[in-house]
This record gives structure tokens, C-alpha cells and sequence, in this order.
DNA sequence: TGACATACGATAATCATTATCGTAGGCTTG
DNA sequence: CAAGCCTACGATAATGATTATCGTATGTCA
């Protein structure tokens, strides 16, 4: 964490209205710092080899104040518990039923456009969530073999 | 619930290998005859008038069964609870995080073909989840009130 | 520095969902 | 159509994730 790193979260906090916490500190950067999808949990794992007495409540209290403030986003999930969007970037999720793996697909999507085109009035979009649910190649091997 | 509806249901049980029972026949009819996204609670209510006796746990046990076998859909949750989708037709959804309610948006989702070009190998597609998130006009509304 | 608001940690409580288990009912075969 | 097997049912305990509570500690601002 360079000064930089520090000033920029302190501009983040003022931004959301949050005080600056050393808790709070290194959960943005553990979010920030880690790819895919984390559960809390995983996010509480990866907090605790720095603050080893944090509380689990904490974790979650943090997650979703970033959330709500835009911070980060909730990936809507078609399993189980749930999962922070680190990837700021515009992209779509390939979700297998199977392993229920994530996995991150670049770019746009096709076909945005006549959507936004449609949608009823007042309606304020923030975001778009796009998954292709279906199986990995791993787990169709997987069910032959079952 | 007609005999055609009934000959119907023996043909689906069939086809994903499950014996034919009264609850269960009901809690198709109920998912069938719902419109919207019910929550499992939802589904167990409206069975009951029926089946006063009838327990939570086969709701569930049957709801899991027929989205297994591809009867009915689940939707991706942005919120709580799961649900299920009961609208056969290719739609996407309006999500308000603010109420949590889930409106249906018939037609026009993104094209499918430019995704299936970038999928991964092997990938086996089986339905294609988007959801725009937001709020809808009453809710921004009240945030005002607030 | 003092006062107040917010955050923290510990843990109890809640809520949705799943597992267990004994009984009942559907289904196949003789 | 009776016997036996397999699946399903109902009741309820257990689980797992998340949230609420509350007393203490820390950040913020005058």
C-alpha cells in the first residue's frame, strides 16, 4: 500500500461519506487486489494473514458499504452464498451449473443498444448483468463419467 | 386441472424420470399458473390451499427436481431468496434494487450468435440470464422522501 | 484535546435451505 | 392384483450464510 494507494482510498471514503479505518483499508484492497469473484468468506481468509483478530461481521458490514456506495458491484449469483465484482471493466460472466465456476468474458455486448432503447420511463439503469449459464467442457466429461 | 393437463404432466414426469404424485402435480400446476418470479414460500402458500398437510420440504424437494430436469428455470438473484421463473418465453428482466421486484422485458435479447462465437471451447450453453439493475421510478421517488 | 459519531469485535439471533428418518404411496413384476 | 422395491412424503433437526445487538474503541471535527 504506497501513499498513493492510501490517499486515493482516503478520497474513496470522503467520496462515500465513510471514515477511514485500517479494517476497512485493507478489505477495499484485498477486494481490489483479487480477481475473480470472492466469497466473504475467501475475502475474511485473505483480511485475516493481515489483521488476524478481525471480526467476520466486519468482513461483511465493509462489503456492503462498498457496495452500496458503488464501490463495488454484487454478482448475482444462480448458487449459493454471495459474490463481490471486482472487475471494473465491462464484461459478462460465463457461469457453469456444474462447478459453478465464473468466468470473466471481455468486451460488450452485442444487441446493448435496442435494450436501453426500451426500457420504461424513469426507469435509472446502473448496471447490466449479463450471464450465459450453462457447462464447462470439464463437467460435461464429468457427467459421462458418473 | 383437466385430464389433458394431467396425461400432460404423466408425459413430463416421464420424460424426467419421476413418479407421479399429487403434490407434486400441484406444485406444477401452481408454478405454471403463477405469473412473475415466486420464491419457494410463495409456491408452499399456494399449495397449501389446496394440500393443507403438504410440508416445505417437499416444495423445495420438487422445485429443485423440476429445474434439474429443465421444467422451470431459476433466477439469478440480485437480493435474498431464490425464485423461480416461470415465463417460458425469452425475455430479459428489470431488476429494482430498491423493491426488489423483477419485471419481464418479452424479446429482444442480445444476439446470440456473436457470443457463441467467443465462447470458449466446449462450452455447453443452456440459457442466457441478462438482467439490467436499477431503480425504478417509484423507488428513486421515495428515495427522495426519505 | 474533548465530544460525538461511527466502527469494531464478539457473539447471539435469524432466515433460508438442506438433511435425516420413519412412514406411506407409486410402480413393476409375477 | 398382491408382493416387494423404490421413491416420495411429512415432521423436524441441522446447517450455513447473513444480520442484529451491544459494549468498547477509534476516527472526526470543533
Amino acid at each position: 500500500m504506497t501513499q498513493q494507494e492510501t490517499s486515493q482510498f482516503r478520497r474513496i471514503c470522503e467520496q462515500a461519506g465513510l471514515a477511514v479505518t485500517h479494517q476497512r483499508q485493507v478489505i477495499y484492497e484485498v477486494l481490489a487486489a483479487t480477481d475473480g469473484h470472492p466469497s466473504p468468506e475467501e475475502v475474511y481468509a485473505r483480511v485475516r494473514r493481515r489483521i488476524p483478530a478481525i471480526s467476520l461481521a466486519t468482513v461483511y458490514k465493509n462489503i456492503h458499504l462498498f457496495i452500496e456506495s458503488g464501490i463495488f458491484d454484487q454478482v448475482s449469483m444462480h448458487h449459493g452464498s454471495m459474490r463481490v465484482e471486482t472487475n471494473r471493466a465491462p464484461h459478462y460472466h460465463l457461469v457453469c451449473t456444474g462447478c459453478k465456476s465464473i468466468l470473466d468474458m471481455e468486451g460488450g455486448l452485442p444487441g446493448l443498444k435496442e435494450i436501453e432503447e426500451r426500457l420504461p420511463r424513469g426507469f435509472r439503469v446502473e448496471r447490466l448483468a449479463v450471464d450465459v449459464v450453462g457447462v464447462c467442457e470439464g463437467c460435461q466429461k464429468q457427467v459421462v463419467v458418473q
